[in-house]
RNA sequence: GCCCGGAUGGCGGAAUUGGUAGACGCUGGGGACUUAAAAUCCCUUGCCAGUAAUGGCGUGUGGGUUCGAUCCCCACUCCGGGUACCA
């Protein structure tokens, strides 16, 4: 029932093929089949109210046509989609409308699914998942109780971001640092930090793991470096130091144990716990006067101050634990509670930080590395700036002399006897912060009990060997689990989606749900006492987005199996994905958070292998036509719809690919879509005569022309190995010669035509699927495999030689290609212009490369 | 500041990683077909000089290695991205 029209009708025949990949399953990936599986997976979308814009198509075209060649290759193929649909903008338009998320998630869900299809993403929609759904969030909620089990998660009172005008916890990125201190970025009100509760789970416990496990991935190097920097690791030591008058000791991390010798003060947090015990009463008001202001500074704040350092002496003094001198300790926020052990042992002739610090305030300066005249001084000798390269050790006791890199050890050694310090690794990774106090998340499947009830509770639903304890409206609770039949656990209906004014989770009102009774042998609830049950009260943060799209390429797999997150022999039998298509801003903290659950996962023997994303490509962004980055408010926002309606969802998806290569950032170019509507229209004309059949030329009895025939053979090759390694601008461009070959042939094979077409199929899947019917066959080109080039038609019997003199063009000609070195050598300098050019001159030097050059060195 | 990318015609980009720089496409110019337009087809299009043959210049800048450099080395400029006092 084809579509008779001489003319590529792209509007009546790309509906047609939608509904035929769909109506016959052509992409719906089989378990178990006995073929080789390839898995590629997208990063799957927020489905926002706004809709796909020209962003999404780029790296799902890609993905798209990967999978449909590696489908005519014979693999069988699983490429889903999905919906990472919790998310702020859905709950912040809840707020305003009174709206449920949920409806507002369906319809743009919905809206989202329509703009795949029109694009012609046959995605295998058997398998989609959506994180909002109780039968996807069951197993996210029950990975975070594994998490919680083993110890991995924890509560702690954290400073959080919180705008009391919109009565709303913010996210670090949603406040601005304006002149006028910390403002929302919506409404531009004043925020301020509050300690409130959260979970945070233990990320850093799996730090080595994840800098190990980079090693083996075939990822952009910038992106595993980006992650390396991220978890940054350093090897150094923690010393400890004695505190003047006190019992209090303070530990230091520092990468620079030699250096020791050359600390001649100290710094520690303005948030450190011992500050108030250390400071003396006559510092004491300007001690914490400071420690006050940087509290409410923003971690932004602190660090664009960076160029001037700030502090204040707290009157007391450390002692140096191998030169025996007193030295004064500070407070300064430029030392970080949140890194190392909040202090640090200051050297200022070695470290830029504390040289500028101890110029400001005028503290003693001891160089104790020779810097061999590397370091610049000033007339007297003293340094002008710090000097952090290697050297040997001075004015260090007993270490001078010693070379800087193994007085590390040795100065470990030495304090280690004396039970003062010992080598340890640092990370730069922080836990985790995994609780938001919103309404649009998953629930915590945890309720809270009292301390006498938590020792009635049945230990496997507790986390053991680290009880997880806070304090609730002024009393001691404990967490434990529920029952893992209790999952999935719904999000309560409320009647506001707003926190409350103190920044409590809107569930913190849904009085029935939270108020249960637990069985404390197997953590079943109860909304009514029961006889031996324990009162407790639930959870009420709610889980942040990243947990759904944690794992949701595993799900993909298995989607529907309500027993366990996945099933061990699929999951065994798809692995994990062949690729990973997605942008380079999740590079970080996407990428690393699915791979720590992936490597808990694998510890917990869920999964077979320990790493999730075995390659990873970055698509790049496409800008606007004035070169900058696509946004409503520049207007240069080019909208998918407007283009497939004035060239077809084939058209566009070639120019995407055709505007440069996939990882580029690359501008947009509405003119240059003309010439890929050109390309396939003349695609269109191979097959298709002006009266709507079949061309005259082309037949399974006809001549295929010798030329013709081998650039066939070599689009063959140069599409399927640029297919292979994602090179489609380049595939695009050899498919553009050899269709303007074929136009030009007198006649055609029916076999070539069609092997272009397969070529062509994986890009332009619309036009090729019909061209291929009209041809007379039937099914999906898909299945009609992939052609295969011959080497031998490759070969041409003469080539180009080019004739060079001192390595500059002057002449060519076509020579038999087993031509040797002197008759190549010969025929250049029989050539006119070459002897013209050797006229006179002494010849030096012939060189010939094979097949291609000689060039003559004449003097 | 540090860490990554990148710089090639009027524009997007290509170049088997050391072998004719500018493939392919857009734009511009000229022509054919047409009553006309669209569509299609042909020629042309890096810069300078020249009617031309041809010659010179040319891959951000300056050096170097080489018979030969967009590609390798050294120094620098500009642009983009990431990151932010991590001891």
């Amino acid at each position: 029932m084809a579509i008779q029209t001489k003319d590529y009708d792209f509007s009546a025949i790309e509906p047609k093929w939608q509904d035929f990949w769909e109506t016959q399953a052509t992409y719906s990936a089989k378990d178990f089949e006995d073929k080789p599986t390839f898995y590629v997976l997208d990063m799957f979308p927020y489905p926002s109210g706004a809709g796909l814009h020209i962003g999404h198509p780029e790296g799902y075209t890609a993905s798209d046509a990967l999978k449909r060649f590696k489908k005519a290759q014979g693999f069988n193929v699983l490429h889903p989609m999905g919906w990472d649909a919790f998310g702020l903008p859905t709950e912040q338009y809840a707020i305003k409308t009174g709206k449920h998320p949920r409806e507002t998630t369906e319809q743009n869900v919905a809206r989202f699914k329509e703009q795949l299809r029109q694009l012609g993403f046959a995605y295998d929609w058997e398998r989609e998942v959506n994180t909002t759904d109780p039968g996807y969030f069951k197993w996210t909620q029950w990975i975070f109780m594994q998490l919680f089990k083993k110890g991995l998660a924890y509560v702690e009172e954290k400073p959080v971001w919180f705008c009391p005008d919109l009565g709303t916890v913010l996210a670090n990125e949603e406040v601005l640092n304006t002149s006028e201190g910390p403002r929302s970025e919506r409404g531009s009100f004043p925020v301020e930090r509050r300690p409130i509760r959260q979970w945070v789970l233990r990320i850093t416990e799996y730090a080595e793991k994840l800098i190990a496990g980079l090693k083996d991935l075939d990822w952009p190097d910038s992106t595993k470096r980006l992650q390396e920097n991220w978890i940054g690791r350093s090897e150094g030591a923690e010393i400890t130091f004695d505190v003047s008058g006190h019992d209090a000791q303070l530990s230091v991390f520092t990468t620079r144990p030699d250096t020791l010798y050359g600390a001649t003060y100290m710094v520690i947090a303005p948030e450190h716990p011992l500050l108030s015990k250390i400071t003396t009463a006559d510092q004491s008001d300007a001690v914490f006067a400071y420690a006050h202001k940087a509290k409410s500074k923003s971690d932004l704040e602190r660090a664009e101050l960076s160029k001037e350092k700030t502090g204040v002496w707290t009157g007391a003094m450390a002692i140096n634990p191998v030169t025996g001198t007193e030295i004064p300790i500070w407070v300064a926020d430029y030392v970080l509670m949140t890194y190392g052990t909040g202090a640090i042992m200051a050297v200022p002739a070695h470290d830029e930080r504390d040289y500028a610090f101890a110029k400001e305030f005028d503290l003693a300066i001891t160089q104790v590395i020779e810097d061999s005249g590397a370091a610049e001084k000033d007339a007297s000798g003293a340094l002008t700036q710090a000097y952090t390269g290697p050297g040997d050790l001075i004015n260090s006791g007993e270490q001078s002399g010693n070379n800087s890199e193994s007085a590390k050890n040795a100065i470990i050694e030495q304090l280690a006897a004396d039970g003062r310090g010992e080598a340890t690794v640092n990370f730069k990774l922080r836990d985790w912060l995994f609780s938001r106090q919103r309404y649009w998340g998953e629930p915590f499947p945890i309720a809270w009990v009292s301390e006498a009830d938590y020792a009635q509770v049945d230990d496997s639903l507790k986390s053991v060997e680290r009880p997880v304890s806070c304090e609730l409206n002024g009393q001691l609770r404990f967490a434990v689990a529920l029952q893992e039949s209790e999952l999935p656990l719904a999000l309560p209906e409320v009647e506001s989606y707003t926190p409350s004014p103190d920044g409590q989770s809107p569930l913190s009102k849904a009085g029935e749900w939270l108020h249960i009774y637990i069985d404390p042998k197997t953590g079943a609830t109860s909304s009514e006492a029961v006889e031996g049950w324990i009162p407790a009260s639930r959870e009420t943060n709610t889980m942040p987005q990243w947990a759904g799209s944690c794992w949701y390429y595993l799900r993909y797999i298995d989607p529907n199996n309500t027993e366990a997150l996945i099933d061990p022999e699929k999951e065994k039998y798809w692995g994990s994905p062949d690729l990973y298509i997605g942008g380079a801003e999740h590079a970080v903290l996407h990428l690393l958070y699915a791979r720590f659950w992936h490597h808990v996962l694998y510890d917990l023997g869920v999964l077979s292998e320990p790493e999730p994303f075995k390659k990873l490509f970055h698509q790049g962004i496409i800008l606007g036509e004035d070169g900058e980055k696509m946004s409503k408010s520049r207007g240069n926002v080019v909208n998918p719809e407007t283009i497939i309606e004035s060239y077809g969802a084939d058209a566009l998806r070639l120019y995407l690919m055709f505007l440069g290569p996939l990882e580029a950032m690359k501008p947009w170019n509405t003119n240059g879509i003309e010439g890929i509507a050109r390309f396939l229209r003349k695609a269109w004309r191979l097959v298709v005569a002006e009266d709507g059949g079949v061309q005259a030329n082309v037949s399974a009895t006809a001549e295929l022309d010798p030329e013709t025939e081998r650039v066939l053979h070599a689009t063959i090759k140069k599409v399927t190995e640029d297919y292979e390694s994602l090179g489609f601008n380049t595939a695009i461009s050899q498919m553009m010669i050899c269709v303007n070959q074929l136009g030009k042939a007198e006649t055609l094979t029916t076999a070539a035509v069609e092997t272009f077409i397969k070529l062509l199929a994986p890009l332009a899947p619309h036009q090729s699927e019909e061209l291929w019917q009209r041809l007379g066959n039937t099914g999906s080109i898909a299945e009609a495999g992939w052609p295969q080039f011959d080497e031998s038609k490759l070969v041409e019997d003469t080539i180009k030689i080019i004739f060079q003199i001192n390595g500059k063009y002057r002449g060519d000609a076509q020579l038999p290609a087993d031509v040797t070195k002197d008759e190549a050598i010969a025929a250049a300098k029989a050539n006119a212009k070459i002897s013209a050019h050797i006229e006179g001159k002494a010849i030096k030097r012939e060189i010939y490369v094979p097949g291609k050059i000689v060039n003559i060195v004449a003097v």
